[in-house]
DNA sequence: TATTATTTTTAGATTAGCTTAAAATTATTG
DNA sequence: CAATAATTTTAAGCTAATCTAAAAATAATA
């Protein structure tokens, strides 16, 4: 039982996310930026987690999570997949469509409730755009991938992570019938705007620009 | 669609519960009571409920929906009763935990997840407490039920409802292990005070409090 | 029916979470 | 390294949703 608003659940759900990419230190600006609000209201927010000890929070510097805030994040992280999973699987909703409900229920406060649904999904370990699920304890399964963009050519791969947050980029995966566990190979790269000609499956060869390479995350076989 | 908060939406669901019992129109206090909130609090309320035309508000009398109200209520109440049923169904939780859970989930927007959890669950008619749920077009079964303290003596009744949101009345039905569907006859009342003894599936007997037989509604058989 | 009791509303305040505009700090660059 | 640009914070103010205390309206009763 944490007792957080919905909305200090959030702040403390970007801070981890945005510091995943950084040494754990995020900017006013990134997360003003990331939670469509202006940065006065994030600072406002930063003195107020500071005080009840979420955040360690620097002026002009940055914030980053304490220990009990980063256990939070993670609970939330856990909630929010966890939902996923049963929207896709369960109700077969398709994947562009999750995320935004998960947004909402990843608040509902019930410790009970989130084991019986884990327990319920038979303990999955990966949501359905590939994000680690984190157990009861806070465990994190860090899965080894690359963004496709650093990935070398000619070399197989297979796509097991996808940025989730934007339905549009999930629809444009379902219409070029582009899903996980697909197989990758660049044969390709235009030097110009990094365009890459990829097989998928050894089968289809199909264009993807950068933007979308960009949000997307493979293995080696 | 209704974009109403999570304050509003309860404003509703319980002016539509009090006026069960009336003939549609809720006094201030008893909402009051119901929200534990200050009396001045639900008066303010009223007035904003009123201003987005939820409500036919007129001073000093009292409160009843509009017909846009009743229907964001009766969706409110479908939306608590199939997450119970989900709750109690596939996560075996206990009666008596759901309906804490369910205040919160019943706030959750999206009409495509609560069709896609109506069809998940076979579209079920009643909940686990015996509450009808209504349908996608807020059609209601209204169940042909009284309360055990209105029954014949004698008369063999079904336990067909109980009164859901006291998880301790819940708790001593378990204890007395007292189901739905349970077959009931009164064989005797109390003069003084109204507690019975009755027969439960024509083998045990027990004996029942007026206060517990408030929360009980039976049907003839 | 006049007085008293109860219910309801109004008035004024508070808190969380947001905004814009201005001030302060830090970073960039000629 | 001083001027300028970008970032961040502060200041002041707003709305939704709550509160308490006082005033007003309605109901009960002697
Ligand atoms: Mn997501
Ligand atoms: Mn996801
Ligand atoms: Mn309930
Ligand atoms: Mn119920």
């Amino acid at each position: 039982m944490n007792n957080l608003s919905a909305v200090e659940e959030n702040y403390l759900k970007y801070i981890y996310q945005l510091g995943e990419t950084q040494n754990g230190i995020v900017k006013t600006n990134d997360l003003a930026y990331k939670l469509e609000h202006s940065a006065a209201s994030v600072t406002d927010m930063l003195k107020r987690l500071s005080d009840k000890k979420l955040v360690s929070y620097k002026k002009y510097y940055g914030v980053s999570l304490t220990k009990i805030g980063q256990q939070i994040a993670i609970q939330v992280m856990r909630k929010h997949r966890l939902w996923e999973t049963f929207l896709a699987k369960n109700l077969k909703f398709t994947w562009d469509k999750i995320h935004e409900i998960a947004e909402q229920l990843e608040h509902i406060q019930s410790d009970e409730l989130v084991d019986k649904m884990d327990e319920y999904l038979g303990y999955p370990k990966f949501d359905p755009h590939g994000d680690p699920i984190p157990d009861k304890h806070g465990n994190i399964l860090v899965p080894n991938v690359i963004c496709l963009t650093d990935a070398k050519l000619k070399k197989l791969y297979i796509l097991q992570n996808v940025n989730d947050d934007s339905a549009s980029f999930l629809k444009y995966l379902n219409k070029i019938q582009l899903q996980l566990n697909d197989k990758i190979k660049i044969i390709e790269k235009e030097e110009f705007d990094e365009t890459m000609l990829i097989i998928v499956n050894d089968k289809r060869q199909i264009t993807i620009s950068n933007d979308a390479a960009q949000n997307m995350f493979v293995k080696s076989v």
